[in-house]
DNA sequence: AATCACTATGTAACCGGTTACAACTGACGC
DNA sequence: GCGTCAGTTGTAACCGGTTACATAGTGATT
């Protein structure tokens, strides 16, 4: 140890102060190689000596504060485990030189890439969105990069959407619901990269889950009905296919009314997907059965606007007639000329609280499923039952 | 070359079949290292010899198919520069064996990662939520994962949004809008990445760009409501601080106007975000105003949404007493009491457009400029003038 | 037959960080 | 005076790909 191959004194002899580069260091420094191109064009056979300190790295940050590559390393990732001085020396030299560790190299030896994939069905949709926003926040505040992917409710997609966000490298994984392909299953077991189910809940779930009970809040929906005096429903759901959410609500209305001697008759359930339109076109079909319902839940909040709107537009006085009640609480429900009660879930607790938790779990602490509060909120699209 | 440092038989006098790996080999690669630890915690000396075949890697894979790591690495990247039967035989091993290549080794070596970012100002806002469903599915299919940031209409944050992305790690960056602060701007210029402005188009820029022209499509949009008769103006701006695109779109009525002679008085010109809420605000304020406009613009979708709910409410006839029009078709423009008259982007081709040509700009090609078509959607809510 | 151009492949030096392990230092106890 | 221990710091071997350059093979040309 002490002196280096290139002959200059060691950097021990110069560690008591900062060493200022010369200009000829920073003339190499600008050289800039073309982006794209990637290797070094002239390296050739002199690549030992002091061309290593071209470009700025570690290594050069390192030569130049006269310390290890190790201690700048720590001084980056575990400063308390370095003294005062060298800390502040090398935080220096690294400011100066206006270093940028590159996550890739990082990514490599570490092992691990500060980033979380999470996939959701849709992008824009309220809830999703709203999640979204507050998760990337979450994560911002840890220091981590949320790699967002789409699914469409598309169980193939989300498969090969996983695939791809685990080759690129994340660590953890924010899945949304809890049904899943068996091979899509064993892959996320045979990976061993922490997951968990966002926007639903199950206490007894082996794999962490965070979101509301959705059957819960729809059952709270259809007493509020119930307490009305309804007693004959009709329910617009959201597709159930692949969608375990959207079930689950369903059957939290199905079993919230069976509880009190109730059921939907086969032509009063429909199911739709979420925009307008199709709430339009569902709630003109229940209204041609008969006996008409005096209540009608709707999925989400789309089929819920819908429904609204062709209630008005084909003559029905909502709640006079009818009651007509939505999931998901976006700004709209409250703005219609008549506001529509609906489900409010704190989705931005789902997005933040699934942050926090996916990275407990990558950093080996124990986490548990976490329930999501949901509360319904009467507004004037629901009133008593009609009186015949 | 010819036989290797194991001692084995050289690869190349098995290179006439697919080489099945005996059962040790296969038992030495389940041996699984836990995850986050990542570094191998026994090679102390052996290194060498065979037991760098363990974890399934690129170099395990070339041993497999008795064939060079090169050739694996070609075989994935440059197919056509490899044999058809080196080709289909390095590709079964890769199967067989389940391989999937290492992003952050590759963008270490490469100097690419295959990525794209994109800062945008809200995720969830119609036009931008369609823009990025494009740009992901356009990137997808060449083989780029998108990253997505939001800056929340704030410069600072843009800024440094941007910069976790590139140190992140990504090819090239599309932002929204093309005005920035310099610091901004030096910084996009060191860092040697292509980048582009979506949602705004301008022949001139040096930088290319991808999106409508804000102010000829209000201008038409004023053409339209000028030619039913409409004198007197109001303006329901989204605020265009920070926001290029906005200002752009005030602009285009202010010239289209003063074109014929006509312009907007101080109290008929009023800015707000992007909520119904304070659509239905602005309105109010916008109804008190003598004399009273006959027209009103509104700078986005959720405004226009809202002074027309707050007409509602107010008894002011849409179109009888006073036009509305607003900026973006999201369905629910269509889908209200009153049908509204809008401008239609196709934010689609937006993000399309802008994925390619990011793409494009990274392999080195040429690229320019690019106008995305708009037009206007007559609607119900506007009309003639009324006759006073 | 020697030479040339071209293609297919292998060898090994990288990319730029992280971290196991070793080496050193000073304090403390006996 | 010496062994032990805890706290710092350095050395160098990795992580798993890519690719410049060398080499071998194959016809075609002279």
């Amino acid at each position: 140890m002490g002196s280096d191959r290139s002959g200059r004194t060691s950097w021990r002899s110069r560690a008591d102060g900062l060493v200022i580069l010369p200009a000829a260091d920073y003339a190499s420094a600008g050289r800039q190689e073309r982006s794209g191109m990637g290797r070094q064009g002239s390296r050739s056979r002199e690549q030992g000596a002091t061309a290593d300190k071209a470009r700025v790295g570690l290594r050069r940050v390192a030569a130049v504060a006269g310390v290890s590559t190790a201690t700048v390393s720590r001084v980056v990732n575990r400063p308390e485990s370095v003294s005062e001085e060298l800390r502040t020396r090398v935080n220096l030299v690294i400011e100066q030189l206006g270093w940028v560790p590159n996550a890739a190299a990082r990514a490599l030896s570490s092992n691990r890439t500060g980033a979380i994939g999470a996939i959701f069905p849709a992008l824009a949709l309220g809830d999703f969105a709203r999640a979204i926003d507050a998760m990337q926040d979450a994560l911002a505040a840890r220091n981590h990069l949320l790699l967002l992917a789409r699914s469409q409710y598309d169980p193939d997609l989300e498969f090969s959407q996983a695939r791809k966000l685990v080759e690129r490298g994340v660590d953890g994984l924010v899945l949304v619901g809890s049904t899943r392909s068996a091979a899509f299953e064993s892959f996320l077991s045979r990976i061993e990269i922490p997951y968990l189910n966002s926007f639903v809940f199950d206490a007894e779930s082996p794999v962490p889950c965070v979101g509301p009970d959705n059957a819960v809040s729809m059952s709270e929906m259809v007493d509020h009905l119930v307490s009305l005096g309804h007693r004959r429903f009709g329910m617009i759901a959201q597709t159930t296919r692949n969608n375990d959410r959207a079930a689950a609500r369903r059957d939290g209305v199905r079993n919230a009314l069976a509880r009190v001697g109730l059921a939907i008759p086969p032509q009063g359930l429909v199911e739709g997907e979420w925009d307008i339109a199709e709430g339009r076109k569902l709630f003109r079909r229940i209204l041609d059965a008969t006996p008409r319902p005096t209540a009608i839940i709707c999925g989400n909040s789309m089929l819920a606007v819908g429904a609204v709107l062709e209630a008005a537009a084909a003559g029905v006085d909502v709640p006079g007639e009818m009651s007509i009640v939505g999931y998901d609480d976006i700004e709209l429900m409250s703005e219609l000329p008549i506001p529509i009660t609906t489900v409010r879930v704190a989705s931005d607790d789902v997005g933040r609280v699934a942050a926090d938790t996916v990275l407990d779990m990558i950093e080996g602490r124990a986490v548990g499923s976490q329930r999501i509060r949901s509360q319904i909120v009467v507004r004037a699209s629901s009133g008593p039952v009609p009186s015949d």
